[in-house]
RNA sequence: GGGCGAUUAGCUCAGUGGGAGAGCACUACCUUGACACGGUAGGGGUCACUGGUUCAAUCCCAGUAUCGCCCACCA
């Protein structure tokens, strides 16, 4: 189908073309600076600082459901009256970004990061940064993001890096930050340092084997799955209570295939129930025997290099840790020392998240942040209420992780990223310097760089100017909402909540903690490169819309639960844009006005949908609070297809013919123009389409947001309206069972029918009886509505003679149901008196129903 | 091992101590003067299972089964 849009924005076309409409939209909102927050005004802040994606990231779905949710909260708040700042950016990524550099190198030159050298490889990252970077800003504009482009920041822009020296010097000043040689996670291949949550833990199948370590009755017995280290054990540990062993704690054992002698030491830590009770000690390798060997003062005897390959000389001298496994298992199997073996023993193994590499623990000097007293405040801060997590379902995770959290290592074996600001003279002095210092000449900086999320732990005030006292700071911090997946929550949020506290002096970096869930596919399972079934948004967008892909992914936003999308869905939310769509040329075409107050005067139509509308503006605030996104789109969904579209506007047709017109021309206008400011947020390229098309105004970003004027609530309107709807819908059934189609018009006769009686007339296409009119069908409604009418013939009585059947057997059954609580003296006695009452009134009902449904039979037997 | 959650219509999901809901899918009819990306009507569920509390349980409690997620230094 080929389209243009027509000169005349009244005239619409009947097909709504979000190709056509989208596109020009934001350049315009962006131009008048719609979008631009201004600390200067009165308006109370807004701010929502977007969780800033990699720079080298593409919009995923994961990243359209938590925009569009951003989105809709400022452009709701932007419509209040807030000066909003939704504050836009990226992360530089560190290891990621470096990954990605690397590759492109190494595939277009041919080179690796040293053959370059430090200086020259991070020119090469900023150069690739520039040229393939940034990809996601585009598909953030397309997808309608209202974000404040002005403010746009970088984690690695001059001023987040001196917010990054800044808050480094005052941690490393109060000695929460330090430098320490201990067991950390290492990337044999990434070759840098990790973080604890920076490794994922997967049960997988290996082997436990059981070695004799020693001879005779001084031998004893250990069980790893690590066989290789043994090449640095420096002790054997049993527990000091462990009767089995209390001969030999203090002795030494001959350590197999080296010269050795090592000594047995008791331990705590050692659980005497698990294998023989006797573990051995590899200090330099594994986390639990460091502790193990610091507490007994043991040497710590580094036996692999940085990529984990075999150093000790011997045999098993530049084997793989993996292929040193086998070869050293073979060794003690030949000399007799194998006792048992277990294969497959599944236990749990450490991945590098990034690479996936198997994470080798790893004895190393490494900068770090001492936790304790930040990790109090963290906790504290939303146990006294200061910042709410949203759902509070979620509150026990944050708990359980920042009430556990062990010192983090932030120092990074990389280029990429902010360089730890510690230097050192040539005498091996070290000191931190600040943004503003220079270091005395001849001193060279520390080689590393920080872990990626150090920076972004600051970005709530980094992002604002801080460390400068800037009028952004003033306003915006604390921020508003912090929306962002429940999957960061260890990663981001939680190192938010202890920078933003430390460098805030204790005021919290937002407000409330709203968590999401995770987009999946149509059957609820994880997108994954793996699995083939990534979604791509853009495709989706440029098929439907931009706003059908927000509208889909808000309807299935229930706080923090995962949800399924589906192209079908998308679909829907699409086709309920263009129910919009001509809706509101109906509206244009009827003359609908925005203009003047509300008329006095209105039809019972008109009054029921002003009571509905004021409900639903009621309705909707509440759940803006709650964050209730699917819900919210539920509401309007509903209040606008089935009430305003199939009842309404059929409604008005009558009254738009008459002279009633003028106050329905207004009350349509009124109700148009408030339900399209209702679903802005939400829809905001259609609704601004038709909006103005619909007032003739500026634009809806800029629109007041509805106010419920409750002195509109019209209970008699909406009971009128609703018996209107009953001997419609009760009719059509009738017509439809009789096989009468929709266009035939029918002589009938009304009786006990009041006001409505023109828009059942109308509605159901019946005319006035005429002089030889026979009633050859009569029904009675349950609202005791009777309808006669002339089908000129007879009518099919069997398919009348079911449906009355089907009736009646439910009115039974309901009257039953009712009659038995009735009887029942405990239920009358200790049921709430409402309770009662509506079970009597249903019992009258299902009574008269009865009576209704069975003179109807009787009537059909004659 | 610790924490959290789920199990409701074919699919994806809401929901409430007192009449089982939505979207999509499905059936029939309808090109009616906003819209076929539409209209009207309709079919479809012992709310996982077993006990308990209650006048009343899909909802609260206990247990069982199945599924899922997070955390964890189980050699």
């Amino acid at each position: 189908m080929t389209s243009t849009q027509p000169d005349d924005p009244r005239d619409l076309p009947s097909q709504y073309l979000p190709a056509e409409v989208e596109g020009p939209l934001y350049e315009r909102w962006i131009e008048r600076g719609y979008f631009t927050a201004d600390p200067s005004t009165d308006k109370p802040p807004y701010t929502i600082v977007i969780p800033p994606p990699n720079v080298t990231g593409s919009l995923h779905l994961g990243h359209a459901l938590e925009q569009s949710m951003m989105d809709a909260l400022t452009r709701r708040a932007r419509m209040r009256g807030f000066d909003v700042l939704w504050l836009p950016g990226m992360d530089h990524a560190s290891i990621a970004v470096q990954n990605l550099v690397e590759r492109h190198l190494a595939e277009t030159e041919g080179k690796g990061r040293f053959d370059y050298g430090r200086e020259e490889f991070i020119g090469k990252a900023w150069e690739w940064k520039e040229r393939f970077g940034g990809q996601i800003l585009g598909q953030m504009r397309r997808l309608g993001d209202g974000v404040d482009w002005t403010r746009e920041r970088f984690t690695m822009d001059a001023g987040l890096s001196r917010a990054v020296q800044t808050i480094f010097k005052k941690l490393y000043d109060a000695d929460l930050i330090y430098r320490a040689e201990r067991i950390i996670n290492w990337c044999p291949r990434d070759l840098t340092a990790l973080s604890d949550i920076e490794v994922d833990h997967a049960d997988e199948p290996g082997e436990l084997v059981s070695i004799r370590y020693g001879d005779g009755e001084n031998s004893i017995v250990v069980a790893t799955t690590r066989a290789e280290t043994m090449l640095g054990d420096t002790a054997v540990a049993v527990h000091p209570d462990d009767e089995r062993y209390q001969h030999l704690i203090g002795k030494t054992v001959a350590l197999p295939l080296t010269n050795r002698e090592i000594p047995i030491v008791a331990d705590e830590h050692v659980d005497p129930s698990f294998g023989t009770g006797a573990v051995k000690v590899t200090p330099a390798h594994d986390p639990n025997d460091f502790e193990i060997g610091r507490r007994h003062d043991l040497p710590m005897l580094t036996v692999m290099d940085e990529r984990a390959v075999i150093t000790v000389p011997g045999p098993f001298h530049g084997l793989d840790r993996l292929e040193a496994r086998s070869a050293i298992v073979a060794a003690l199997r030949e000399d007799g020392r194998i006792v048992a073996e277990k294969r497959p023993y599944v236990h749990a193994v450490g991945h590098c998240s990034r690479c996936d590499t198997v994470v080798e623990p790893r004895l190393s000097l490494q900068w770090w942040v001492r936790v304790e007293s930040l990790a109090k405040a963290a906790g504290d801060a939303v146990r006294d209420g200061r910042v709410t997590i949203e759902p509070a379902s979620m509150a026990p995770r944050y708990f359980q992780w920042v009430d556990g959290l062990r010192d983090w290592c932030i120092s990074r074996q990389l280029w990429w990223g902010h360089r730890i600001p510690v230097w050192y003279s040539p005498d091996g002095d070290d000191a931190c310097f600040g943004p503003d210092e220079t270091p005395p000449a001849g001193w060279t900086q520390d080689d590393d760089v920080l872990d990626t999320w150090f920076s972004s732990a600051l970005w709530p005030f980094s992002t604002l100017g801080w460390p400068e006292d800037t009028a952004d700071v003033r306003k915006y911090y604390p921020t508003t909402v912090l929306v962002t997946g429940y999957d960061i929550l260890f990663f981001w949020v939680v190192r938010m909540m202890l920078f933003g506290l430390y460098a805030m002096d204790g005021e919290v970096p937002f407000k409330t903690i709203l968590l999401h869930g995770l987009v999946r596919d149509a059957h609820g399972k994880k997108m994954s490169k793996s699995r083939g079934n990534v979604i791509d948004p853009l495709v989706w967008m440029d098929a439907y819309g931009a706003d059908a892909v927000r509208l889909s992914l808000l309807q299935g936003a229930n706080p923090g639960a995962d949800q399924a999308i589906n192209e079908e869905w998308v679909v829907g939310a699409r086709n309920f844009c263009n129910k919009l769509w001509n809706a509101t040329r109906f509206a244009l075409l009827n003359g609908a006005t925005v203009d003047g107050p509300l008329p006095a005067e209105v039809t019972g139509a008109d009054a029921w949908i002003l009571s509905r509308l004021q409900a639903v503006v009621t309705e909707v605030d509440a759940l803006y609070e709650r964050f209730e996104f699917a819900k919210i789109a539920d509401t309007l969904y509903h209040f606008a297809w089935d009430e305003v579209c199939d009842w309404y506007v059929e409604l008005a047709k009558i009254s738009l013919a008459g002279e009633d017109a003028p106050a329905t021309r207004r009350v349509l206008g009124e109700v148009l123009d408030t339900l399209l400011r209702l679903l802005h947020p939400m829809i905001p390229f259609t609704t601004e389409a038709l909006w103005t098309a619909l007032t003739g105004r500026e634009s809806v970003v800029v629109a007041p947001w509805p106010s419920a004027d409750t002195a509109r609530a019209n209970p008699a309107a909406e009971a009128q309206i609703a018996a209107v709807q009953d001997v419609v819908t009760e009719v059509r059934r009738f017509r439809s069972d009789q096989g009468v189609k929709p266009s035939q018009r029918v002589p009938a006769r009304l009786t006990g029918v009041g006001a409505g009686e023109d828009a059942i007339r109308f509605l159901l296409r019946l005319e006035q009886p005429a002089d030889d009119f026979t009633a050859t069908a009569s029904l009675t409604t349950s609202g005791g509505v009777v309808v006669e009418l002339d089908l000129s013939g007879t009518i099919d009585v069997a398919a009348e003679r079911a449906r009355l059947a089907k009736d009646l057997a439910a009115a039974r059954k309901e009257r039953d149901v009712n009659a038995g609580k009735l009887a029942n003296e405990s239920f009358t006695a200790k049921a709430p008196d409402a309770v009662i009452a509506k079970v009597r009134d249903r019992l009258a009902a299902a009574e008269a129903d009865l009576a209704r449904i069975e003179a109807a039979l009787e009537q059909l037997a004659t």
